[in-house]
DNA sequence: ATGACTGGTGTGACCAGA
């Protein structure tokens, strides 16, 4: 099973970039952000002429996540966080599909730092960290996904003495982040690629692709039960070479689980 | 240190992103 996360940008400004990305790799489970879409205009018919079923939390001009699945069932588990600091930005939501939990998350910027939108990125993680700690007790296979707004490490950003104080690299951002993986969760991309250099966001400024000065801030996070079962982890790096694209690349892992079981329903009484 | 770019909103000398 193939599960990606997309920090899409603009979901109608970008939905040739996704219809074709989703046409040309058929993930069977996509999470995306940063819709910046109300509830009401999301492209539902579009997704379902290629196969997708979509559960979305949207919000007007900014944020908003949306897990979508190729022939699988959704069903809704969660929507925003348990004690969400703020209930009116759209930033999470956890949904059961193909047999796994996916949460889709959408964690605060924070700059500038420090500052009240730093304090709201600290208390948000906080408050990721509780639900988190939930989920990993409650012993189900799960997958958290999203563009998390940490720089993991020093080596996923390309001059990291020039983001020290930024709120995606600050130390206080950088432990928030390693007290989750701290509770047993696996950073997908990072474990079968532990020493290269991995970049899933690149500025819009200065060709900033071009030049291949990016960051890594997408991730997956794995319950212990799934890390003998990933197989692969990849950026579609090309997508952020499109036109009209996102500053964000695409994200993948491929899990060594059967579809099919999980799909398959009971049959209808007749 | 600054600003370069982009979408959304609604034409702002706008905001927010990372």
């Amino acid at each position: 099973m193939r599960i990606a996360t997309y920090n899409i940008n603009g979901l109608n400004a970008r939905l040739p970039v996704l219809l074709r990305w989703l046409e040309q790799t058929q993930p069977d489970v996509a999470c995306l952000q940063e819709l910046k879409s109300p509830q009401d205009r999301f492209p539902q018919e579009a997704l379902a002429e290629l196969g997708y079923e979509a559960v979305w939390h949207g919000q007007k001009s900014w944020n908003g996540v949306a897990v979508l699945a190729r022939g699988m069932p959704l069903v809704e588990v969660q929507r925003g966080l348990p004690e969400d600091p703020d209930e009116t930005q759209s930033r999470y939501l956890e949904v059961d599909v193909g047999g796994l939990r996916v949460a889709c998350l959408y964690l605060p910027n924070g700059n500038p730092a420090p500052g009240p939108k730093f304090d709201y990125k600290l208390r948000w993680m906080e408050q990721f960290f509780h639900r988190a700690a939930d989920l990993m007790a409650g012993g189900l296979p799960v997958v958290l996904a999203g563009d998390y707004n940490v720089i993991p490490t020093p080596r996923d950003v390309y001059k990291p003495e020039r983001w020290v104080d930024d709120a995606l690299f600050r130390e206080e951002t950088r432990e928030a982040f390693d007290r989750v993986v701290g509770q047993g969760w696996t950073d997908a991309v990072r474990a079968l690629h532990p020493n290269e250099t991995i970049y899933t966001f690149f500025d819009y400024f200065r060709n900033a692709y071009q030049r291949r000065a990016g960051l890594r801030i997408d991730h997956f996070l794995l319950s212990p039960a799934l890390v003998p079962k990933l197989r692969a982890a990849e950026v579609d790096l090309d997508v952020r070479g499109w036109e009209k694209t996102s500053d964000h690349a695409p994200v993948w892992i491929e899990l060594d689980l059967k579809r099919s079981a999980s799909r398959r329903r009971k049959p209808a009484a007749s």
